[in-house]
DNA sequence: CAGCAAATGTAGCCTTGGCTACCTATTAGT
DNA sequence: ACTAATAGGTAGCCAAGGCTACATTTGCTG
């Protein structure tokens, strides 16, 4: 008999670690157009070296994964200018990164070392929904209104 | 094309990517940990179906990967008892468990409904160092000490 | 200009983690 | 007892994201 994998009446669980493999999905996605944002910025022709540098990967891992980027719509590729981000990809760089910057913040004012909020910001940047980023927000710009505040009430 | 900045090292950026695809390495086994542990104390016997119902996926999916658990020497199969985690999966489970616990009741804290805390901690557990969840775990005892502390200035 | 070194690209392999299709057991119901 | 449903397992396919080895392009330099 035919068990169809998605299982559409989930048990709630099933519906979280979904939601968690679409992360995923997207992830190495956000991480190269944050990165070719950054770069972009110094005013650098980006190329599949300087990537495979700072991600600590080899240039055929990088090429592979620029093909599904172009593929994707998310970058575009000229021989004189490198790789460039498209509208699209120009979005989800500018969002990652400022969702990257409220965590690294955030964290920091919770007390944690700089370096060690960078490295834990990378990892978890990709799975904070926006709720999460507003309360954090609102913990930055009022810290003590926020801890303070009562656990919310929603209707859920 | 001319060589961009000597950044030979990777920039300390590779390091940090390198951290986050070990802890991918590592999530689907500390998830598998987290829920066997959890159905096994409900007085339940653990079963691929169990496990493949919650998960979203199907049984194949999650037949695979008790293999690798099972090399892995995460968990033991028994006809009888069904999967059961071994000592090191054992404490693998507890350490996810508690820290899932902390994370979501951090959320909590900071205002976020239960069900978003829930959703967003499945994903970011598994990239959280202890240092953060020391200072969630403080924020939780002290709301407002934590608020009002000035940022730690590490040494680097 | 020859030649080296760096960057880029291609081919092919591996593991993880999805899936469907099919087969075998066991168990429940009539 | 037969049948149907459920559970478990195997085989085989696919994509993503790693890798090495090799080939090609390009730019500099002696």
């Amino acid at each position: 008999m035919k068990r169809q994998g998605g299982n559409s009446q989930g048990t709630g669980s099933a519906t979280r670690f979904k939601r968690i493999r679409q992360d995923h999905a997207r992830e190495a996605a956000e991480d190269y157009a944050e990165m070719i944002l950054d770069l972009g910025e110094e005013g650098r022709t980006v190329r599949p070296s300087d990537l495979a540098l700072r991600l600590g990967v080899t240039h055929v891992t990088v090429i592979r994964a620029l093909d599904r980027l172009l593929r994707d719509g998310i970058i575009t590729r000229d021989a004189d200018q490198g790789i460039l981000l498209s509208p699209t990809g120009q979005g989800m760089g500018e969002v990652s990164r400022e969702r990257h910057r409220i965590i690294v913040s955030f964290l920091e004012r919770l007390g944690v070392p700089r370096e060690i909020a960078t490295i834990d910001a990378e990892g978890i940047e990709h799975h904070v929904s926006e709720i999460v980023l507003q309360k954090m927000e609102a913990f930055l710009r009022e810290p003590v209104a926020a801890a303070t505040r009562k656990p919310t009430r929603q209707k859920d």
